[in-house]
DNA sequence: AAACGCTGTTTCATTATTCAAAACACTCAG
DNA sequence: CTGAGTGTTTTGAATAATGAAACAGCGTTT
């Protein structure tokens, strides 16, 4: 496998890892020969791989098309990682009544280097949807929960951000430069809620607030998004208020729970 | 480490999943040291181990007690599992609404073997909960669920459940000779719900039924459960239906979906 | 039918990696 | 200061992963 790996730390363990990152949603299904061709590896090792992890139930192998796919002992640790239940655990209610109360898609998520992190998510009981996915990530920058996190991070993760200028422009829309950035950041501090108009991708506006624990910790962002044709400026401060009282009502469960 | 590893297969990555077992609910952080001697292996392999699967985002490093817990990589390969997506997903809607109607705790979960797998779970509004977790095992033969999806299960997977017997006993009332196993899987069958009367835990109560996609095959279990002292015999057909109803739900949203 | 292209699987010698024991660095308690 | 507990790094020895090639099957094409 012409992958870098990292000396002195395992190899076989790193090359199983990556060879799970393999299996997408839009492509949840590998054999053995297409999967050692797509990754640059021989047949043989990527064999042995998926043997190995099918039998111990990471993966499993569909009986007619001999292809693999993901498997639930997957399921089972990620519903172990602490972060899960300590949070999604408490919050997902929650999600549901700001889903409900604004009618658009909701999401939990946090910052994650520069990039953040989807916890969880309400769909908008309305037919548009949005096509996020629990688990993955997104750049900080050109999204409304990311804009907010990073306001309200500190300035170490900020500056990791920063110094990636320019900022991949994910539509016409996006912040790529340091300065404006820093200016916009500024704003959502004072005003305390992040917008993003289009900035990650064409047609879609999201509004999101922070969430504090009890200590008054950052512990994640709480956002409401739409397609930009059914938002109107004048409801803002409604959307708003129904998310900042959805994280006020998270920051009463969830004590002094942080990251 | 004298774990029994399968020739042929990579041990490396058999020991990290092992490894990662260890991360229960219960105990879900661990020091080099301690984890090494529960598991009975070399200190230095599972520094490296532990090292690599930091990395990787499988585990994560506490700074301050620099002990490990399992990662927010877990959780988004978690959530790339199919069932997750395929399943769960349509189904814990009408979770809700049971649990709502029922006022109990409702569980969803498939047949592995000889043990069910909890996919789902929405929790009693009452104060009792009962101790489940979302990912885990418990054996067939003595849970509601387990009896129930057995019931509707080819005679294979019934024979390797039988063939175990005499079956453990989990409490006094656990089902444990083959043949009493038999009549309860014929009756079950029969009326097409399944009781569990504190034949797991005693003091707990359970009623199962099956859901099956539009082709009218098994795909799942759907369950209440609660404490014994709060269950009433005539509420029974009460529950019954409810479920019912919930697997109905379940069926029209799930299409001709497949295990 | 036979040759082809495509699977997944197995073999085997070479090589590189992982291993375990011990030493090291550090913190905390007595 | 000593001792017992951490996490980390180093060692040579031994194990285990590796890739090329051969194999076995299954359809399609020639």
């Amino acid at each position: 496998m012409r992958m870098d790996l990292d000396k002195q730390l395992n190899g076989s363990v790193q090359k199983a890892f990556l060879l799970l990152e393999a299996f997408t949603l839009d492509k949840p299904e590998w054999g053995v020969s297409e999967l050692a061709r797509s990754l640059g590896a021989n047949k043989s090792t990527i064999y042995r791989l998926l043997a190995t992890l099918e039998k111990l139930g990471v993966l499993q192998q569909n009986r007619r098309s001999e292809k693999y796919r993901l498997g639930l002992k997957l399921f089972e640790l990620g519903h172990r990682v602490s972060i899960h239940q300590a949070v999604v655990h408490c919050t997902h209610p929650v999600l549901e009544e700001v889903a409900r109360a604004i009618a658009e898609t909701v999401h939990l998520a946090i910052l994650e280097g520069t990039h953040i992190r989807y916890l969880d998510k309400v769909e908008s009981p309305q037919g548009l949807k949005i096509s996020t996915e629990i688990g993955s990530l997104r750049p900080a920058h050109c999204t409304g929960l990311g804009k907010m996190l990073l306001a309200c991070a500190d300035s170490e993760q900020q500056q990791a951000v920063l110094d990636a200028t320019p900022l991949f422009a994910q539509t016409a829309n996006t912040i790529v430069s340091a300065a404006a950035l820093r200016r916009e950041l500024a704003e959502i501090r004072e005003r305390s809620f992040a917008l993003d108009r289009e900035e990650y991708e064409i047609g879609l506006i999201c509004v999101a607030v922070p969430i504090f624990n009890q200590q008054g910790d950052l512990v994640a962002g709480l956002s409401a998004s739409g397609p930009a044709n059914r938002f109107r400026e004048e409801a803002l401060p409604h959307y708003v208020s129904i998310l900042k009282r959805g994280a006020e009502k998270i920051r009463e469960g969830i004590g002094n729970f942080q990251l």
